[in-house]
DNA sequence: AATGAATGAGTTTTCATTCAT
DNA sequence: AATGAATGAAAACTCATTCAT
């Protein structure tokens, strides 16, 4: 009974119609949700016979499960990176600037993941309690230790982090709206967010001279 | 066939059933979405049997437009009373309490209307490509001519407003991450984030001197 | 708990009522069945609200009874005035127009005989097999006399009565076809059913000549 | 999304399943008209569980739809053979054997037909007012051609037709009343009803002779 | 008498999953 | 690997009937 997706040994079909899956999934997770998504829809996104499509995963929860498994990770690697040894300002920014590169690249891995907290996180609870909160935590003192070094103004490192995750993701989960507003300025989108980020936040964190 | 709910004269129960109902309601579909949210969930959370519950609202659907409905205008409240006459800085960051103030004390409307976006606005797209965007093309307007006279900093005055939405919505949008990451500091988030906020959008707009 | 209707002194409201509600129940009954009656649709047809109906009738089923405990005697009714003692042809066409008349001004009764005869009778059994039976055999067998003695062609008394019947009756039943087939001459359908038919079974009984 | 049933190819199954539901769906609409139907009725006649017969076709009413096309088309092949180059006389008693025949034949069909018409003909309106009229106006532009020679007796042919499609359909439409009132006789049923109906309708059109 | 409110028992689907091939 | 076929469980309603007023 051992399923491919499960298999130590996949061979290259298995690779490939799993991504495929799994791919189709994060489309229509990433709209409706967990319970708004039926294989169905999965299947005809990826192009297969739903039985196909469940020979290569279990059910529909370890579709999910195997997506938001992949999610976190991914998802933390621009806050990783940033450093304590650098330019403190230049960080952020960088920081800022990755983000929004995600957004923008990675919009349905944006998505999936507001549509699991929008529900209250009830599956990756335990990756926000935990490495989630780690790496905030810890990128936190890091800022504050900035801050109170004098190397950028004051500042409340959490909800400094919030709002450069909310700006960001904004270009991704709200991209619908963000592009009927703008009209036909919403090819330039990410640029301009660009700008208009970069200058947002080196005004905040830029230390008041003398 | 007049359902309780359409009829002009509403008796008292229909009125507050109704409103128990749609209370329920935006609960269940803020966090799961159309699709996502079950009849037998409303009922539970509104502690009606599911009949008594179609008793007032011909269907689901019925429910979740008549939420819809409501939504988008007290949603663009806050944006409406940004004032051209008022002082620009002062107004904006008075947009970003209200704003905020609505994440607090209405956050299931705000994770309804996150839910609808997510999905690609298929119910709502209409009031966004039409009453929407036709406020923020006015307000940016307003700003674009602050800025021209110099009385505050230039500035995008679109991005300004996405990211006035996002920073203050993700309070509401993304709570439980938010608490999460906050621990003990999470009762005063929304105090602390007022501040931050303040913060952030004076700094950006505050003309600069000489 | 005496309900209005069961009750031996009835009001000349509750009476009013009563048919009212009989007349409407005939019209829908008659079109969808029982089962695809509605107890809504017969309130509707009687302007009534549905607990109200059912304060004179205790449920569906007692309005179907009743309708149908009405029926099968007006229904014979024609058939019982056959006189043996009269002129034969005379009498049997007699019978074609008053039942052609019976089709005209009681098409409902009879669409609700057909549906109940269509559905294999399971509520009128026991009068198919009793009065009515026991009627057509006596008419049969006068109608048979009448052979025997050369005063009319002969002729198989039970078939002549099912296609009087049947030909009378289809000017009710298949109304809605015979007065789209006919187009303008739909008016006058039932003075030409009524020489057509007259002609064919004065044509089918008159006995030769010679 | 594509069911089986509409599928240009169809497996043997497939072909087997339709037909098996079909047969036992005319059995049942035959009876209680569509709304007085469930699909459990059908199913159970089919032998098979309820889903499964979902699986075949898409709904309720597409079962329903799928029976009303396939009917007129053999409804009328009948009449559609009456030629107006064969002898006046011989066509029509002809007629009305064909017509007896398929009485005797595809009882569930002609009730069905009997079904639609008694609810006014909602679904199948458009081919009584189309294809059945017309062909009907054809045939009975024959007729009156075959009684303006002499070849006949003068006759309506409109109501000379309704008579036929009343006597003969009778046999099918209220067989269990026929059956119940002819008691022993009724095995013979089909056979007296022939000689019956084409003494009858001999009679009616024979010219006068002289 | 009359009606607004409520509900248990259906009825029509839908859907995740299984089975057979 | 792949798919047609099948199904139990659930979900969205519908409806006859009851209840309280």
């Amino acid at each position: 009974m051992a399923r491919a997706a499960s298999a130590k040994t996949q061979t290259r079909i298995q690779k490939e119609k799993s991504e495929l899956i799994l791919s189709a999934a994060l489309e229509v997770f990433a709209a409706y949700g967990f319970r708004g998504t039926t294989i169905d829809q999965i299947a005809a996104e990826a192009g297969l016979s739903k039985p196909n499509l469940l020979y290569y995963f279990d059910s529909k929860d370890a579709i999910h499960e195997q997506l938001l498994e992949d999610l976190l990770d991914t998802w933390l690697d621009p806050l990783r990176s940033l450093d304590a040894e650098g330019d403190p300002v230049d960080e952020i920014t960088s920081y800022v600037i990755r983000k929004l590169e995600m957004a923008r690249d990675f919009p349905r891995e944006s998505r999936l993941f507001a549509n699991e907290i929008l529900q209250g996180a009830p599956r990756i609870m335990d990756q926000i309690a935990g490495p989630l909160k780690d790496l905030v935590d810890e990128k936190a003192a890091i800022i504050t230790g900035w801050a109170d070094a004098g190397r950028i103004a004051p500042v409340d490192p959490y909800h400094l982090i919030f709002s450069i995750w909310a700006t960001t993701q904004h270009y991704a989960d709200f991209d619908i709206q963000v592009a009927v507003v703008l009209g036909e300025r919403a090819d330039q989108r990410f640029d301009d967010a660009a700008a208009y980020l970069t200058n947002l936040f080196t005004k905040l964190l830029r230390p008041s001279e003398g």
